[in-house]
DNA sequence: AATATTGGTTCTATTATGGAACTATGTCAA
DNA sequence: TTGACATAGTTCCATAATAGAACCAATATT
């Protein structure tokens, strides 16, 4: 199976990952929601060749996660910003974070803290249910055939 | 930069992509967690090629994400096991799911629905604050330098 | 002895990526 | 009015990664 060929699955992950699952996106998204929105800065905050980061962005743009916008004219110019679509990736990214924290630390502590400002304290992001706040772990919980599913075979 | 190298930034999302980030690793870990253990049978539900197959699973190995078991002798056979780092990967998982879930169902809802065992309700995750249990989004949380961090530069 | 089962490895053609050089559109200073 | 600077790309080529098919290995079954 070829990478173009992931999102046909009826499987939310592997349509997810068919936006940001190859190997710079969610790099370059970590850059977005600190802020980063011109070209130049990415590719110098990231170490990655403009040819990448060009097609890259490019894509983004295209799924509906960044949206380019002119920020200048003469010489005309654009910077990319998160649509919706692209902020509601940040739980992705927490928990991205959350794993490296825990695991690939080295020993050191995590290299970044957060603060939430809503109660003030240091926070370590949990998934929860929905319904009544509980913490979800794999065995916490129970995958059934939802509506998106018809005679199709696997999914997640 | 190289993939190789992307590990060695004071982030937590580049080292915990420079483990899952690749294009299979994260469909892998989805049928491990719906209980797959067997080559054959990643293969099979994956459609990826086994030439791949081998490396990514022997890859997960050595990244203690998964342990691989002997289940017999005569012929030796192994499986491929959620070690306690590779379950913890299931918030990301189902992070992933959820953005799928949202923006991806083509219009049809989501393949797969979760029932919380412990409250016996349809769930949909959320990402909240371990200390107010409240839902973190991008602007309520404020980055601050960690202990992992020293002189280094840029992180997350 | 031939076939099946499971779990791989090897090989080659195709595709993706990194990195350097080049292009385009303007500004500004000498 | 020429030359340097700034930003945002695009083009080109060598190298690396991947898909897919064929092959290998240990043992069981017929």
């Amino acid at each position: 199976m070829r990478w173009d060929e992931i999102d046909q699955q009826p499987c939310s992950i592997a349509r997810t990952l068919s936006v940001v699952g190859d190997r710079w996106t969610l790099l370059i998204l970590r850059e977005c929601f600190m802020g980063v929105r011109r070209f130049e800065v990415f590719e110098e905050r990231l170490g990655m060749s403009r040819h990448r980061l060009s097609d890259r962005l490019q894509r983004l743009v295209e799924d509906g996660v960044l949206r380019k916008e002119p920020y200048q004219d003469k010489p005309l110019r654009h910077e990319y910003r998160l649509t919706d679509k692209g902020k509601d990736l940040y739980p992705v990214l927490l928990s991205l974070v959350r794993w490296g924290d825990r695991w690939m630390d080295q020993g050191k502590g995590p290299p970044v803290i957060y603060r939430h400002r809503g109660c003030g304290k240091l926070t370590t992001p949990v998934l929860t249910c929905s319904e009544c706040g509980e913490p979800l772990g794999a065995r916490d919980v129970m995958p059934l055939a939802g509506p998106g599913l018809r005679a199709d075979k696997q999914g997640a």
